[in-house]
DNA sequence: GGGGTCGATGTGAACGTTAACACTGTTGCT
DNA sequence: AGCAACAGTGTTAACGTTCACATCGACCCC
């Protein structure tokens, strides 16, 4: 850090340095016309001689904006989250803004008016929520939290835009897939029951059976975790015993799938070849767990993408009050876990 | 957003509703004694009426602190920077301190110093680099970037301080395992050799082998990905086809060992019948792979806090030249996939 | 009872930047 | 020649806080 007398250098230094006024300072950092090309040189050269740079606080002060914009983030052990944070981020960056994270432990009101709280405290332009929590989208649409707000994943007609993945038609391809195959009907593991993702893909999977004409089975609840997946893959191991006709499973999502895959392996059943698994979400592993998993592949960057463009373009015109949402497809991916039934 | 006069209410607002002076809502503001109970009241009453909430920006430049503090993230499609991740916010929240993200696609110096740079524009105050790369901390060292620095697994003598698990010792417990369970000796499939982490691991690895006298083999190097897990994995067959005596496998982390039990499987070898295999890691999936995945559990989030406390000290006492840093111990989890070597 | 301390409050000046306007000198047009 | 337009620059006043200091009672102790 160089310094000028023991601190920072300001404009006024530089100014003093390059013999031209505080403002011409501020007219070359900024980019401004009319300033003459030598003027600009000095400057220049006064700037990198005493490694000034700009003091965005004052600037921030001044021109009341402060280029940061807010995301809330959720349990980012989930692959997904993770990965639409990191588009967020990116694509913040490319636009110009300071991306401030907070993170939200639990989903209750409680906790997203502190997180949020915390985003108002810094003055964000406006703020991208991963909200894929019924419960959080509705606290965040109670909240007098900053604005303007996107969400993530988080349903429709909470009165702000929402950018996501069309989690409907991806599981309706997962579903097709499979009856395409041959299999009479599908069961499910579903997601964490509170999420609106897994609602959005249970819905798919019934319509696409329904509109089949096929058997519609209740599906088993699992919480997104590894853990529940094995859990209840076993579970419908004992249905299956108990005479149950079982020959496809759609899990909500692929890290569910890895238990379903076990709880099958280790009561001797074979994937694909007695039940075809068909998971969400296409996690790295996904291509190579035994056997390969078909999946539905989310393009998370993409969402975070499209949330950020929606907040910008929020941002541009905030008189729009009719949200305009986001939808990113889904993508099937076939791979060894799923084939024709058994004859 | 509730305004006066068509803008947010500022301190005077306040004050002209509570009938004090400016600063006596500043004093409310901030906690200071030497206020009358009774006019604190009347304060809080205007405030809550106004919706008044204090201008960061205002403050930062009077006092010169942002109250930010960045963090330089990497890849985040893998588990354990984006943990970390998570680790590093939570204790930044609860020290009071806003975080900003920005991430480095490429460890180059070019891509690190346009990083650093877009924390030194928003004045933080300190910040935590997730460097697992040797190139990465080096551009790091070079760089006039944001101070004070702290760097999770950045390795040592980098002239910041450094917190990050025990890579070497984790290692070698994974390698003494399987040792104990009566292998010869142990391969090894390591991670991206530009990684610190790669390397430590290797390091560890050789070590406990030479420590008990057997026969260190070339590691095979991989990039972390269950995709080169997988190709590793073959590779693995071909020399176990040409009689290399090949028991044991210690993968360096979890994805990649994916990939290898994939390999193995796909080759008609048992997990752990014919070849024992250990990861890294312990992510969520590792319990319920087939067979359960014996792995090292880092504890990613306190590696996270670790890193922060480091940081809050280096601000605290700026004088302190010599780095302290901060090493958590790695955890041997032991699961299916490890077992004494066939007779 | 007078000087000193302390509690409770107000006043004015920073902090470092940008916006608005004023001021020069040159150019171009009539 | 005169006047407007404009390029190039400087001057001053915000922005909304906190800090340093001043003020004014009340209280205490010798």
């Amino acid at each position: 850090m160089p310094t000028v007398g023991g601190r920072n250098p300001v404009m006024s230094d530089v100014a003093k340095v390059a013999g031209v006024s505080h403002q011409t300072v501020s007219r070359v950092v900024n980019g401004h016309p009319n300033v003459r090309e030598e003027t600009v040189a000095r400057v220049r050269r006064a700037i990198s001689e005493l490694g000034y740079h700009p003091n965005s606080t004052a600037r921030a002060l001044v021109t009341r904006r402060t280029n940061v914009l807010g995301a809330l983030a959720v349990d980012t052990t989930l692959f997904g989250p993770s990965q639409t944070l990191a588009g967020i981020e990116r694509a913040a960056r490319e636009a110009g803004y300071f991306l401030s994270i907070v993170s939200a432990d639990d989903p209750s009101p409680h906790g997203v008016a502190e997180a949020m709280n915390h985003l108002v405290q810094q003055s964000v332009e406006g703020c991208v929520a991963i909200a894929p929590q019924r419960e959080l989208v509705h606290a965040l649409a109670a909240l007098p939290g900053p604005r303007p707000l996107v969400a993530v994943e988080g349903g429709e007609g909470a009165g702000f835009p929402v950018a996501g993945v069309d989690q409907e038609q991806g599981a309706r391809e997962a579903v097709r897939h499979l009856l395409d195959l041959g299999h009479r009907t599908v069961h499910h593991i579903s997601g964490r029951s509170d999420w609106l993702e897994a609602e959005a893909r249970v819905h798919g999977w019934r319509e696409e059976l329904r509109a089949a004409g096929r058997t519609v089975t209740e599906a088993l609840p699992g919480d997104w975790s590894p853990r529940s997946g094995h859990e209840l893959g076993r579970r419908l191991v004992e249905l299956r015993d108990e005479g149950e006709e079982i020959t496809a499973v759609f899990v909500a999502n692929d890290q569910m799938a890895v238990g379903v895959l076990k709880a099958l392996h280790d009561a001797g059943l074979s994937v694909p070849g007695d039940v075809s698994v068909v998971g969400f979400d296409d996690i790295p592993e996904a291509a190579y767990l035994t056997p390969g998993l078909t999946t539905v592949a989310q393009d998370f960057t993409r969402v975070g993408t499209a949330a950020l463009e929606l907040l910008l373009g929020a941002l541009d015109a905030p008189s729009t009050d009719a949200p305009a949402d986001r939808t990113v497809p889904a993508a099937l991916r076939v791979r060894g876990s799923s084939a024709p039934p058994p004859a």
